[in-house]
DNA sequence: TATGAATGAGGCTTCATTCAT
DNA sequence: AATGAATGAAGCCTCATTCAT
């Protein structure tokens, strides 16, 4: 093997490895919740020594953030995958479902958004994340008004549409995850099936007040 | 002053300094964040020792607790208030209007319910504050369901049109709240008008799917 | 005993405790090098616990700086005292003196104060020692010109005399506790008497260059 | 190329590479202090890797001493030049002003002597350094001792004369390196001039007590 | 020989809770 | 009842050193 191989693939393994933290920590996470899982914890779930794991991120709340700006990113590639296809109305209907996808894991992010811009900590990795979500926000606002222009929605700002859309997934995760209010609701299927419903509905066809 | 009535004033004097440390530690936890509020920063703030805390809640966790419960318990006292009135088609819209008037404070608890329930800290409490919430919502189940045999709501289980609601006022305050997602709705006013028809709307004349 | 005496006896306990640990710290520092000595190993030597030295100071620099500021407080009661006397030709020599009765504190000082500085630590103390210091100087020096001015010393600036004094004291104290530079010196009794002959006769009648 | 040339030719950047890492380390101290400058850094300012240093040494305080060791050496280098002139009187004062030449460096190596005698660290460097130390020691000494002998200097043992001249020279740099009393003398210039008007009169011409 | 990923002991600091007064 | 000093478990992070490649 020659040198070049060998440096490339200490590189990878060394991402490899990256990325195993970053999931095993995240598993951590959604199971014991972020207060109770220590830096000690991730390292021996891996498998690996405390200090490996600040040779790869300088701080926890750099591991937090890593993994809320993968999640915006995944994101990303969904849009740029649906953006190429001709079926954009598609767009904001993935989104809201992806959203909706994994909503132990969207909540986790919430609640770690909270606490790093509480604590004003790694302020880079914060406008990071912000840059690509505000990305995102704008191929979806893009599409929108594409579609209101078309008449196929409501001529209300574009961002209306997206916001509501976006707060009732929002709300619709805090519930179902709720273990009171989840509680509340038998037949979660159906219920969904309600909630999408009305997204549609809100979006199509109001007259405002 | 009899015995009696000197009792009588120690008890309601004990009572009102525990309402004054609740009252002061949610300001403080709205203000410097949960995380960054300990027992000592509330005592010095009453003007109390912290040992004093002690003697009203066990632990921290009952203080997270109590406020909770406080919160859903001047919910029931406006539906109770509504309840004796004739127009009981207030009270949905009450309901709403409440949880999305004190959004921070909304959103404080929504994270401390989190972290009580993973760390399944006083479970008698927690137990109460979902009784009392059950009992909110039950008030409002039947007056929905009243308000559906009378035609004036579509007919799917009271509980989705509530639920629905709900999801959306929680979803709303989320992103005006969010430091990012705030930002992206600049005319905040036209906003809830426009969240608002969408509640009125999904609740009226929704044709499913 | 009254609540008052009950209160002033806590505090003098409080103050005795926080003397406690500086002596004990003083000790530890000299002993082992103040890098050997961590805040638990000094907990351990005055019996209590680790977080109680944390009710009296912020941080270790806390300690080392508190240290510091205390010698400087020594010698300025020193010079109080001395200047209600009428023989202030005294204190030159007593400074001098007191510079040099405690060479390993007065090295380990030198050290702290170079560390502390290097990590910009709490510079507020820092600040709160020089003024110590400034002011024990002005006081040394307004002496030092008076007998400039009454002819019994050199006419060059009076903290020239007082440097150079400072200087030969530092660097004797630093001489006789190097490990290698002390053992050169057979008798040390003697040799210090030539080094104060050194300081009288640098004073007094010197010519320049 | 030979075998022979080609092992000679490793040696030499191997001898080269050992310089230019201690060249390294000794900015680094002198610019951020011992304690912040890691291993790590050093090899990343010679642009080697960490593990190449451990090739060259034992531990960090092996260059610690090393430096020191230099240090001592470059002394040892000037001796032997000016041993060979005539004019051996400038022995001393060229010691004298080597030592104050650069006096950062200099105060460096009496923390690092102070922290590596503490921890016992590399005894066989320490008695290597002690050894070239005496050596240089002696050098001097014998030319003091001739020139007591020919009357140009009090007669006290020669010891004395260098030992105060190395106290009056270790308290200046000191001095001129305190941030507090550095600060203390305005015209630095004219102030070494004092000192060094003293450490020539200590010399010359005493008349003890 | 050169590398740099991995290690883990060790240090500082925080804070909910206890308890003697 | 009120106090606040004392506690110590627990967490984050650093960095000299090792060792497999």
């Amino acid at each position: 093997m020659s040198d070049l191989e060998k440096a490339t693939r200490k590189v990878q393994e060394f991402r490899q490895r990256e990325r195993e933290i970053l999931d095993t920590a995240l598993e951590l996470f959604l199971e014991h919740g972020e207060d109770r899982v220590t830096v000690e914890m991730i390292a021996d779930e891996v498998g690996i020594g405390k200090g490996t794991i600040y040779k790869h991120f300088e701080t926890k709340n750099e591991i937090y953030l890593l993994l809320m700006i993968h999640y915006e990113e995944e994101l990303a590639e969904l849009f740029s995958k649906i953006s190429e296809s001709e079926d954009q109305a598609k767009l904001a209907s993935e989104y809201f479902r992806f959203r909706i996808s994994d909503p132990k894991r969207y909540q986790l992010f919430d609640r770690l958004e909270h606490r790093v811009i509480q604590e004003k900590a790694v302020p880079e990795l914060v406008n990071q994340l912000h840059t690509i979500r505000a990305s995102n926000l704008n191929t979806l606002t893009s599409i929108v008004e594409k579609r209101i222009a078309a008449g196929a929605l409501e001529d209300v700002p574009a961002q209306y549409h997206i916001a509501a859309a976006w707060a009732l997934a929002h709300g619709a995760v805090a519930l179902m995850e709720s273990p009171f209010y989840g509680a509340y609701i038998d037949d979660k299927e159906d219920f969904i099936d309600f909630i999408v419903s009305i997204g549609i509905r809100m979006a199509n066809k109001g007259q405002r007040r």
